[in-house]
DNA sequence: GATTTATTGTCAGTATGCTGACAATTTGCG
DNA sequence: CGCAAATTGTCAGCATACTGACAATAAATC
């Protein structure tokens, strides 16, 4: 039985061309039509849908990094933070999640892995008792220059299915979609649990 | 300071041409740059990186998925596992990992959630008393007929920054990606801690 | 039939990521 | 100056997600 088998139009190595898709399969469409008739889709139907393919890219990115940079337990954002870090010493806790895009609590537990791995420095400054000033160390700046090859290989691999004028397109439309979606995240618009179930 | 200002061409709803791209700004080979440099990129660097981009993908879509199915408390991954369980009542635990591309141990996990909300029924069979069978009982039917609307407009949602033109060739690009890069994320390939760090 | 092997699920441990509540501190206003 | 408001960080709690270790059960092999 076939369970799990997403479109396989790309057998191939062919790049899809825009044409190909401009009549027929148009995956967006599908989640048009699913509104329309008003029936929830069937499970294949999640192949084609952007948060289920946004959720398994962001598995793979995840499990890349590990491959890469797992003898040094670096992750993605840990590595954002350390290049965050070094370009404006000093800056704060809160500062650097605005920077890295991640809330104040997953800063600070993120953080305290760079600590323990003495990649970073925390200093409260005898002025401002409130705030805890970031510094990378050596030990960090070091790491940086030892792992360039390893990014690099990473965002390499992950767009290696592409071809080179398909990875330019992805990654002009996923960065437009990132940053004008940006206000959804940072301040996702408050949950209103208020409403009722029913 | 210009702390975190992603590039910002996007000013205009113009949709991004490929022509666009092609000579200049390819944001792509940034990344092997840096590997030819053997630099550490800057901060801003990671505005164009793809593991970047894609993290913050996956949170715009956590978000929006909360804004919509909040009240019901429903995630991406319970989503896709009431229709997988709807579609294949009676699979186990770890077939409908399968389906939904998650481990053997997240699942038992999410399910819980869906035990303790009356979405799902896991029976033990008596003739095979190791698996788990899991069943959508009436309220897990209602709710999914209950979200088509916020489904479908979830996945609006996301694509809306792009043209219905992009909105395709953005798929089909994601979707190409991530189903040929699908063995590095079920099968993270065996972290190697053993070789030396240093 | 008994022992080995494979399968399934659970648990402990770790990390990201979020919210709400809280404490400490700083700042601003009267 | 003194108190309220804003800022910063931490913590508890929850969900996703993964690994390694383990127990129970089933299947396969001798």
């Amino acid at each position: 039985m076939a369970l799990h088998t997403p479109p396989d139009q790309w057998a191939s190595d062919a790049p899809i061309e825009e044409e190909q898709l401009d009549s027929s399969q148009r995956s967006v469409k599908f989640w048009d039509n699913i509104s329309v008739s008003g029936e929830p889709p069937e499970i294949a139907a999640i192949y084609m849908a952007p948060a289920h393919l946004i959720r398994r890219s962001h598995q793979i990115s995840v499990a890349l990094f590990a491959d890469e940079l797992g003898k040094y337990g670096l992750t993605s954002v840990q590595y954002a933070s350390l290049l965050a870090i070094r370009d404006h010493g000093g800056i704060d806790q809160r500062g650097l999640g605005n920077i890295v895009a991640i809330d104040r609590s997953t800063v600070a537990t993120m953080l305290k892995g760079l600590e323990n791995k003495g990649l970073v420095r925390r200093l409260t400054p005898p002025e401002n008792l409130r705030v805890k000033q970031l510094y990378i160390t050596d030990a960090g700046n070091k790491l940086l220059r030892k792992t360039v090859e390893q990014i690099s290989r990473i965002q390499q691999r992950l767009l290696a299915p592409l071809s080179a004028e398909e990875q330019d397109v992805f990654m002009a439309l996923l960065s437009k979609l990132v940053h004008v979606n940006n206000k959804f995240s940072r301040v996702p618009l408050k949950l209103k649990m208020s409403d009722s179930a029913e």
